[in-house]
DNA sequence: AACGCGTGGTT
DNA sequence: TAACCAAGCGT
């Protein structure tokens, strides 16, 4: 029988119910898509009824403030997600006319999606027949007929996106689509796959042959790099102060406390220079309250570890990059999750 | 075209 | 515990 027969038929009676299937707005597609780009759909979830409450529909997204849209995005990670979403929002309105395009070249030429995300939203909001490849349709077509090439290579992407188009049930794209990514989100999975529930067990070139734990081939891992974060959190009457972080590091437009930087760490006596000079501070205008424990923080390339050195000042800092933000706001403030955990441990307020 | 971008669950 | 991994994209 027939992959996409199999699959589909599987996916129709397996599939799980999730919010955005209950649905054909090209606007709720777009977003769950968004969302899901390397991220597990437990976690997306919360953030998807979030995001459609918040922002029910292109409009609303596009008018909105982009500080609004980070502080909704908070916790989720690869913050260029929302940056992209919401200047492609901004594209739809004045390029569209506010209607979500239909034809493919116009949504892939929409900023953050790249050809998966176009074809999964061509095809699952308007039935077009798009082959979507990611990760999962990447494993399953690999151990199924048994390609051992690379899928995040040039080449690689081609043989799986011309086996993909091959496979492809034109007559109902969208549920073709979904069936295969769900098939290895739920049985082909990347360790321990569950083959005894797989619709297609019996015409699978990696369980035929035992090349399950190879199949995919994966990319060596690159090398992590360490960096030393020393936040200052400076306490002046009932304020603190943020920055909001620049382009082409981690983190793109969140905001943090005053930070300084090393590749190494600093001691506790070094550091306290380093701040007197780096803010034209005397020692007599400031009182150190507290140093926070050692936070590691890691992420995909790099591991942080951070601290935070409690300061209250008695004099306003000079440079105008930094924000004077009253505690009561800086809820409203969208912080990287390392910002996000020292507040929750550590509450910003003044000793009395 | 290889690399950087976050976070949290799983093993 | 640390490594691995997740509905990719932009540069």
């Amino acid at each position: 029988m027939k992959v996409s027969k199999l699959v589909g038929e599987w996916y129709d009676s397996e599939k799980r119910n999730l919010p955005w299937r209950k649905t054909s707005n090209p606007y709720k597609i777009w977003i769950s898509e968004v969302i899901l780009q390397q991220t597990r759909v437990q976690q997306g979830v919360d953030f998807y009824y979030r995001f459609i409450d918040t922002f029910p529909d292109v409009n609303n997204l596009a008018i909105s403030s982009l500080d609004n849209v980070l502080k909704l995005w908070q916790g989720l990670g690869y913050y260029a997600r929302a940056r992209n979403l919401h200047r492609a929002a901004k594209k739809i309105i004045d390029v569209h006319n506010g209607i979500f395009p239909s034809e493919y070249s116009d949504i892939k030429n929409l900023p953050g999606i790249g050809i998966y995300t176009a074809a999964a939203i061509a095809s699952i909001a308007f039935g077009k027949p798009y082959a979507a490849v990611d990760g999962n349709v990447a494993r399953v077509l690999s151990r199924l007929f048994g390609i051992e090439e690379r899928p995040d290579t040039i080449t690689g992407k081609k043989k799986y996106q011309d086996i993909a188009n091959d496979t492809l049930d034109k007559r109902n794209p969208g549920r073709h689509n979904q069936a295969m990514i769900e098939l290895g989100a739920l049985v082909c999975l990347p360790r321990n796959p569950l083959c005894q529930l797989c619709p297609l067990q019996n015409q699978c070139y990696a369980k035929k042959n035992n090349y399950i734990p190879l199949l995919p081939p994966k990319k060596p891992r690159t090398e992590t790099t360490d960096r030393y974060f020393y936040y200052v959190v400076f306490y002046y009457t009932s304020h603190i102060y943020l920055q909001q972080r620049s382009n082409r590091d981690i983190w793109e437009l969140l905001y943090e406390f005053p930070l300084i930087e090393s590749n190494q760490e600093i001691s506790k006596e070094e550091l306290l220079k380093i701040i007197i000079d780096e803010f034209k501070l005397r020692s007599t205008i400031l009182n150190v309250l507290k140093i926070s424990k050692r936070y590691k923080h890691q992420l995909t390339h790099q591991t942080i570890y951070a601290r935070f050195i409690k300061i209250k000042l008695y004099k306003k800092l000079d440079a105008k990059k930094f924000k004077l933000v009253p505690f009561a706001e800086i809820n409203s403030y969208a912080v990287p999750r390392l910002i996000d955990k020292y507040i929750h441990d550590e509450p910003l307020l003044l000793p009395s």
